[in-house]
DNA sequence: CATCATTGTTGACACTGTCAACATAAGGAG
DNA sequence: CTCCTTATGTTGACAGTGTCAACAATGATG
């Protein structure tokens, strides 16, 4: 028979709590087992015996933070029809990114563990992109295709604002020397830009000539990869 | 008086190259100093003289990086024009980033040693964003304020293609359920709607109103931030 | 030659993740 | 009730890490 836990206080729990903590306060890199059990009062192996490796505490947390970002995303104030509401999900993203840098960093800066593993984590972290996907799914409609087309809007709109997001917070900006009022400027720009590469159609097929319509030429075009880089190229995997 | 290194064999420079095969082998995580030791078959403490410590040894890889990045994206096969330019730089830029993940993971995902010091992995950081932001600059020419729209055009590509190089390396595509022949078409998809977004002339200033020049109204905009999250705001840096 | 800075080695220290063995206690079976 | 199983927590080890301190060799310079 399968016997109930019976401790007033769940240790598994606190020594999630203890471990968010010292990543909001030190990172990722900062997070030991030992010192999480430290914080608690605990001995060292006592958080193995509800987390098998500081890989699987890892993999909570990150999931835990998949639903926070999604809830807080699913919070937004609800926009009046859908495009206003994904102006919306953008701020909603990018203010999560800035309120709560190491935990973003957590989500997608880091390697994640072990990918077959962790099976909640990717289906939280799933979530949090169909709350994007679905949205621009009802703004194309069902047509053939157009499920690509919504999956391709999705992948391109965050990877600007991922994009974005990870850039503001390196260190990187500072060191530009950017003409004056760039920085703040940027988010708002780039919000705009999306908006008006979403307002264009444009042809998800092989790409390369399709000119922009209504303009001379897109500028930007041709995919795929040329020129396969001289000659070490690179194998590895995050192992051990 | 300065004496001159008379080694035949620099040691240092053996330590970065083994530290480089390490970091291609097995990620920035799997970079010991003892390692690098190892490999080359000298004391532990052999590396600590010619790098105080493993953040030194790092960031002196991170700018080696960011040079070998720089010229990979200067020995793009030249546009007719910037416009052409433009787009084999981004494709020179996603090219390395997928024939050198882990390097380009140590660039852009990592984060930095210390801001201040290493001062050449600044500039050398700088110069690669130079190519872009010089063929931006040519683009807009010289009259008020395009310098700042420049910038943010280069933000904004920057944003776009990092965003995407990111997203395709971490194991989040696979999870994703994506349509068919979305993950082969993001690339040229995304790399078309950068072009568009590109011609679109906009408004740099606060953004607000603004409807996209020839469309209804951009749908995503409102830039700035609202709701500032709930109550417990992160802290902490990446000290130690 | 004597001096001295450079470079490399050896040995420690505190810290980490994790394995193994042990202690304790609580519930069910007899 | 006792006995046993199972869950939980503790103690002690081991190999690995970055880094400090003390020492040794070596070669150019006074």
């Amino acid at each position: 028979m399968a016997r109930q836990p019976r401790r007033p206080i769940d240790l598994k729990e606190s020594c999630v709590q203890a471990a968010r903590e010292v990543i909001a306060e030190q990172g990722v890199e900062g997070l030991s087992m030992r010192d999480v059990a430290r914080r608690l009062g605990i001995s060292h192996q006592a958080p193995y015996r509800h987390f098998e490796s500081r890989d699987h505490l890892l993999a909570e947390i990150m999931r835990r933070c998949f639903a926070d970002f999604a809830g807080h995303l699913d919070a937004r104030l609800p926009g009046t029809d859908d495009r206003t509401d994904l102006a919306a999900m953008g701020d909603a993203y990018l203010d999560y990114a800035i309120a709560k840098p190491l935990e973003y960093r957590l989500m997608f800066g880091t390697p994640w563990p072990e990918p077959a593993q962790h099976a909640g984590l990717v289906s939280d972290a799933v979530h949090a992109f169909d709350i994007l996907r679905n949205n621009l799914r009802r703004r194309h409609g069902k047509a053939a295709g157009m499920q690509a087309r919504a999956d391709l809007d999705a992948l391109f709109i965050w990877s600007a604002l991922h994009g974005m997001a990870s850039i503001s917070q390196s260190q990187a900006m500072d060191s530009l020397q950017l003409a004056p009022g760039v920085a703040t400027a940027f988010r708002g720009y780039l919000m705009q830009k999306v908006g008006i590469a979403l307002e264009v159609p444009v042809d998800p097929r092989p790409a390369d000539c399709r000119p922009a319509p209504g303009s001379a030429g897109t500028g930007i075009s041709r995919a795929s990869a040329r020129k396969p880089l001289p000659p070490r190229s690179i194998s590895g995997s995050r192992a051990r």
